[in-house]
DNA sequence: CGTTTTTCCGTAAACGTTTACGAGAACACA
DNA sequence: TGTGTTCTCGTAAACGTTTACGGAAAAACG
């Protein structure tokens, strides 16, 4: 069935020295010869063995994204990275690079699928989402000294790797502004309880919103909650037994959103009415939600595109001119006002 | 950096055959030196390169899932996929393979990702989701004789292959019941315009359910529309300006019922309230959308373990003692009744 | 002790590529 | 014609594995 390099060059009287020569578009070779090989190829339905050209090339042709599903997620899981692997996918496929979403199981966080795919050198790069305040996973990498990108940072000093994230910082502050304007003083936050780092960037920003207009950081109107609608349902009421309850909650993600909503439902409370929600990330949930809610939006497939050019531009074999370089980047979030707050 | 069989061999003083016979587990190698070889790979962060290994078996050990972005989802994807991924890479994890997950660009339907993955032999089999009627994914599976597996079914007459699928025909009749059962007689079904099988199998169940209520079946009642909210949008007024117009409507998929939703609300007509409102595959949003929408729930997580099941029975390194078998299944969907009907 | 069997291991080929090297032929130039 | 250069191609090694084969040593058996 697979037809080899050697039935190519059997067929043609030929050396596969020249066969592979010629598919490669190598110079020291006739413009008749590789006209002939060419056609061949095409009849006989030639594809070169990837398992082959990795072996010898030592390089795979292909970067992995790792998709970790959160344990909460039973039934659905995040739409959030459709449109970010489309534009990663897109813009590699551009430089012949083959994308592979590798899966873990739930809750594993990744380290043993993570070394699998290293060990085994599935992939000439991976890159990794969910990054972490302290992560593991880019410790790892580093100390293998295997190429990665990270959407998300981390707080880690060493910047020897690409990555691109979204400026949870400036939302949260604007968050804050905005629910400051339309009259707010007592704002709650509510953010997952992991070590994710976007959860620490987001309330650094909401003290500094807060900071700006005089308004005291009160830890009764924090709260973590694990990142799913479990969440948020149980750790709503938490913010609201404060002796000076919230008028307004930011809610960092956008499950731990509906989850709270329930949770002051259940209380009488109707958001966008009694209670202002907002809400860091926005999904279609909070865009069908009752009342839609307000959230902030990040451009998804654009920054799939960029992480993407971002990790070529760090890998010898396919930066510019200028040789390898390694990028940060920070993107805004869109606000997409709603009527929730 | 990565250390090889022959490091492991010099490290112990022995030929790499015996090496690779001891890590394999092979019987004729003494117990003894099985010992030290797994101690020393262990020491040496040993891990067989998976280039070279393919290479030689002509087996790569891993399995690829076709995904498929729809050319509408702009900003976001289908969460569909991810709690089915996470069941059946679980299940494949079982058995030593690898899951990988090939992306393609939004539209071009996985006809070249597909050829390049199976002609470079990157995978040793494929799973195919959103089948088709007419399919030439599975045609040209067939035609390669490349092993693969189908969430979904198609229309083809040969079933050399194992398929795992819901069963619409029955949710599209037992949607009918419901809603006749609730006074409804003019209800209308709207569903995705694409070859896709599932709206055909949806179809026949609907109109199945008429008949069993000796209920007419009206031309003006169905209409097609692309499979996003857009389509649905764009769709629902034309069963609405029928001459004698619904009373219900069964949507064949969310988000053309959420688009679809928001036509009706712009004619001043209310879901759950003037208009009763069945969407046939449940997703999140159908849950948090005002007014819930009643949907029919697929088990999404035991399907995809259930057609890992089946995927390996049917490829002969893997099926029991009774050799390679071919299954097919098709699972029911369960009603879960909210606000809109 | 001789013969057969078993246990264990080394050798080497093979998987499908790419590529360094060298060599023959053609060509240019004097 | 002799020499140097350029084109073009074949040869063979290498990438990291697995595995068929054979052989030496040990064990079993008479």
């Amino acid at each position: 069935m697979a037809s080899s390099i050697h039935d190519l060059a059997r067929h043609l009287n030929i050396s596969i020295g020249t066969v592979s020569r010629a598919l490669n578009g190598r110079a020291d070779v006739n413009a008749d010869t590789r006209q002939r090989v060419l056609e061949a190829a095409r009849a006989l339905n030639y594809s070169p063995n990837q398992s082959g050209r990795s072996l010898r090339q030592g390089a795979t042709q292909s970067i992995a994204f790792m998709l970790q599903p959160h344990p909460g997620d039973q039934e659905y899981g995040e739409p959030f990275f459709i449109p970010f692997l489309t534009g990663l996918q897109g813009r590699l496929a551009e430089s012949g690079l083959d994308l592979i979403v590798v899966m873990g199981a739930p809750g594993d966080y990744q380290q043993e699928r993570l070394r699998r795919v290293v060990e085994t050198r599935r992939a000439d790069a991976v890159v990794l989402a969910w990054t972490r305040r302290e992560d593991e996973r880019i410790d790892y990498l580093t100390r293998a000294g295997f190429p990665f990108a990270t959407l998300g940072r981390s707080r880690s000093g060493d910047k020897a790797y690409p990555s691109l994230d979204l400026d949870f910082e400036k939302a949260g502050a604007d968050a804050v502004d905005r629910l400051v304007a339309r009259g707010h003083r007592r704002i709650a936050a509510i953010r997952p309880s992991l070590d994710l780092n976007f959860g620490y960037l987001f309330l650094d920003g909401y003290r500094k919103g807060l900071r700006r207009h005089g308004i005291a950081v009160d830890p009764g109107l924090i709260a973590d909650g694990f990142i799913n609608e479990a969440g948020g349902y149980e750790v709503t009421p938490r913010v609201m037994r404060c002796k000076d309850p919230p008028t307004a909650i930011i809610f960092n993600n956008d499950a731990m959103a509906l989850g709270g909503c329930k949770a002051l439902a259940e209380m009488g409370i109707k958001p966008g009415h009694d209670m202002a929600v907002t809400v860091i990330v926005d999904t279609p949930l909070c865009r069908y939600f009752s009342p839609a809610l307000t959230a902030f939006r990040p451009a998804l497939q654009p920054m799939g595109r960029r992480l993407a050019e971002m990790l070529l531009a760090s890998l010898p074999a396919f930066a510019g001119p200028e040789g390898p370089r390694i990028m940060r980047e920070v993107w805004p979030l869109e606000l997409i006002a709603r009527d929730s707050d």
